[in-house]
DNA sequence: TAATAAAACAGTAATCATTACTAATATTGG
DNA sequence: CCAATATTAGTAATGATTACTGTTTTATTA
């Protein structure tokens, strides 16, 4: 029941903050494999629900058949860019205050939304067509 | 490539137009099977896809593990109960301007967002604690 | 209506992300 | 250092979904 330190479970979250591309289990895992030849995918696997659990770092379902991980707890919203699959974050103002407009008229109490966008990015808008 | 008639593909998007709490992909297995005994879970899945696909239906990814399923293709969003599971409609007025939040100051487009709310249900709220 | 081509089917096997299990190892408090 | 216990590596299992294959339906044309 306790928790005790793991020098795995450190590097896992090390690596995630350092990257700001919202990563899936099997990236995790092929980067911490550099520096810990032996780790297992369920060792990973069990470290970013663990995390995830504590509040540490956000899981996020995206629709894309793997989960994505990322260490920045903070309110913010992410983009999904639908030519090269890229989640990035937004700078953008809060957007708080649809949850009262969901309230409206509903027979129940709303805690919260999960949000986010798709388009395509930057990069991929500049590129040539094909 | 030419689409053809298939009476299990007209009965499943029956079933799911008598619907209106965004069945999985097992429950219209389940509910199809009684007008079609044969009728196979990869059939219900490959019609499922095709109806999406088509525009007809639309697939939701909640975060739930199971893809859920809604006829109504109109625009709408969709509040799950954190208690009960129950995924349902919401009558809200349009937040399609937080695309236009979304879009300040990032170098990229801005072509949609998924929306779903989360909290406890009118239902699940009267009921006694425990 | 019969013949033919193509799409769709039922049944089953395969895939893929994720979780569970187990014997061995690492961590921690005394 | 030692015992208690959490964590691990490795592997097996799970569960949702997709792919495959030989058979059946549908649609077209004669």
């Amino acid at each position: 029941m306790a928790l005790k330190y793991s020098r795995q479970r450190e590097a896992i979250k090390e690596f995630l903050c350092t990257r700001k591309d919202h990563p899936t289990a099997d990236v995790v895992y092929a980067n911490v494999s550099r520096q810990y030849p032996n780790i297992s995918l369920g060792t990973v696997y069990r470290n970013l629900t663990l995390l995830a659990d504590m509040g540490e770092i956000r899981r996020l379902h995206l629709g894309d058949g793997q989960d994505h991980f990322d260490a920045d707890t903070s309110e913010h919203y992410h983009f999904i860019c639908q030519k090269c699959g890229r989640v990035m974050d937004l700078q953008m103002e809060s957007i708080e205050k649809i949850n009262d407009l969901a309230g409206v008229g509903f027979d129940g109490q709303i805690a919260g939304h999960i949000t986010y966008f798709y388009g395509v990015c930057g990069e991929c808008s500049t590129q040539k067509q094909q």
